[in-house]
DNA sequence: TTGAAAGCGTTACCAT
DNA sequence: ATGGTAACGCTTTCAA
């Protein structure tokens, strides 16, 4: 059923019909109601490409990942945001469309987006440090938002993220007030920028202490178990191996626990580990410490903000760069072991 | 740029143009070139919508997840399995297309996605047992392939899946073979038919060697780190409790691992853990077993498989039904541990 | 308050 | 080998 059957079969012109339908003002209130009536009857729904074609807008929100970070993919936290972003644009009935955009011709591949109209904004996942793509849609005049910042891009942009510095900073005062000297960090790929402000974070804490920072206990990679075991069996061997560790994912955590136990270690007696995104923080008792960084559930909150603030931005193309930096709780839990001895 | 700026910078008619373009073969060839180059200075490329209304394809995939079991998207296993499809996608001239439906207007939903003519093809996630939707798609008409299948719908559809029955019977064998008696299954939800194939590998396992099964060892919830921590801690604090446990997903054997710890129990010595798609069971080690089920590349690898499989069955309505069972193999490492005493 | 017709950017049919 | 034109299904002037 399209307009044209369903404004013969009400014996009205297809203008009206969907002047009734969109809600416009001019129709009578009468005709309206018949109108709709139908529509439901018939189980009308207008054509996507049709509209789109006609008023120059998709009504799809692009959400772009560089196939170079694909693996990010696998962190659940991805998958949260992806989540609470889905809930607001199908409220307010926008599509999805997902893309893993090659890094070599991005500027390309926006370019042709914007041109195809196949999308009314973009989210802009995983960004780098000096991110290149911001530069390029701004340039190109397409709405998006990023989820996260990138450190190094000067013109304004919107964004949204989480204080991941402060986390990372608070995790490694809470190690350090616990006596631990030694402490180490699996992070990310440190081109990643979230990675590079957990980095900034943990050495601010490190230098405010006077602690000096060691090189071997900075490792930087993908967040899977494979790296997270093996980085860990790795500095486990040094002749001065680290009594803490700060885990940057759910997933590499797994690696680094499995690494503690193959090494004959006890997590929380002889290594402590903090690990992010753990929804298990939730779960409160004696030896909880309150850490401020991303949980699950604030993952997928920033997902709705994102949608809501790309989506305004699109009706209101003249307002200036918003964002917004979420301070969600997580409290890590027991595996945080006492100090070490000495 | 759009076809008929184009053409008009040519001399030529935006037929010509558009013939040259898409790889007709009646165009000359110098024409063709000329045509080509022109495209690719002007940076033009077709508007999507434009192209869809003229063909009625839209090239363009939906996966659909249901909001019900929207938790399941944090699964890395389910980020995995996007990110192959994508690949195919992008390979294949396809966008991706994602929407969480609510399970009330399900039927509606998937006639509005045909009538609006936003997909021509759809890839249904997380099945649950007898899920309706598949005969609604087949009703309907659209192509779709579902990852994962769904006991109980007779009619016949494509789909993919690894084979969670054999793979969760393996593992239960395994334990046996090691001299477990108490060995515990933390599924994830029954309604789903993934879960229902790896409890029925559980109990087929149990029944051919005449072991009793238990209720209380069957625990069957969201798939969540929170939840495997809950049903762990408390089947431990049983008169008797498990010596072994089957954990469904990487991500409850996280809780499972933290309740273990809790209970001052050491995994692999008192308790012995079986964890789906663990990646670092590729580490081979001494003790190392196998079991047959999904590993994180073999996901990805399905998601490809399931990416062709519908673009095919797009291009070729008359198909059967096709399917695929993958039997990846797992190993499982260390956190096996040894039988219990007795 | 309603309708006719033009237009959005393609493809596809029918000529030439 | 190339071009004219209708058609896809909608929105949006402009008229009535």
């Amino acid at each position: 059923m399209n307009l044209k059957e369903l404004s013969e079969k009400l014996g009205l012109s297809q203008t009206t019909v969907s002047r009734a339908l969109n809600g416009y003002p001019e129709v009578k209130e009468a005709t309206r109601l018949r109108v709709m009536e139908a529509a439901r009857q018939f189980n009308y729904s207008p054509n996507k490409r049709a509209m789109g074609l006609a008023t120059g807008k998709s009504m799809t929100i692009g959400h772009v990942i560089p196939t170079s970070t694909q693996h990010e993919m696998v962190n659940p936290v991805f998958g949260d945001f992806v989540a609470g972003s889905l809930e607001v644009y199908s409220q307010r009935g926008y599509d999805m469309l997902f893309s893993a955009v090659p890094d070599e011709d991005e500027a390309q591949t926006y370019r042709n987006m914007q041109r195809k109209g196949s999308v009314d904004g973009l989210v802009l996942q995983g960004p780098q440090v000096n991110d290149a793509r911001i530069g390029i849609l701004r340039e190109l005049g397409m709405p998006f938002v990023v989820h996260g910042r990138s450190s190094g891009v000067s013109d304004p942009y919107s964004w949204i993220d989480v204080n991941n510095k402060r986390s990372f900073q608070r995790a490694t005062e809470f190690l350090l007030d616990l006596g631990h000297r030694r402490i180490a960090l699996i992070n990310g790929l440190e081109s990643m920028d979230f990675a590079q402000r957990r980095r900034d974070g943990y050495l601010v804490a490190l230098h405010e202490r006077g602690i000096a920072t060691d090189p071997e206990l900075m490792r930087s990679s993908e967040m899977t178990e494979v790296y997270g075991h093996h980085e860990t069996r790795d500095m486990l061997q040094l002749d001065d191996p680290p009594t803490a560790i700060l885990a940057s994912s759910l997933i590499s955590a797994i690696g680094v626990r499995r690494a503690i136990d193959e090494a004959g270690l006890v997590m929380g007696r002889d290594v402590s580990v903090i690990t992010h995104d753990d929804e298990l923080s939730y779960l409160k008792n004696g030896q909880d410490v309150p850490i401020f960084t991303a949980t699950r559930s604030s993952v997928r909150d920033a997902g709705r903000h994102c949608a809501a603030m790309l989506i305004d931005q699109i009706n209101n193309p003249t307002d200036d760069a918003k964002f917004e930096l979420l301070e969600a709780e997580l409290v890590v839990g027991r595996s945080t072991g006492p100090a070490p001895q000495g």
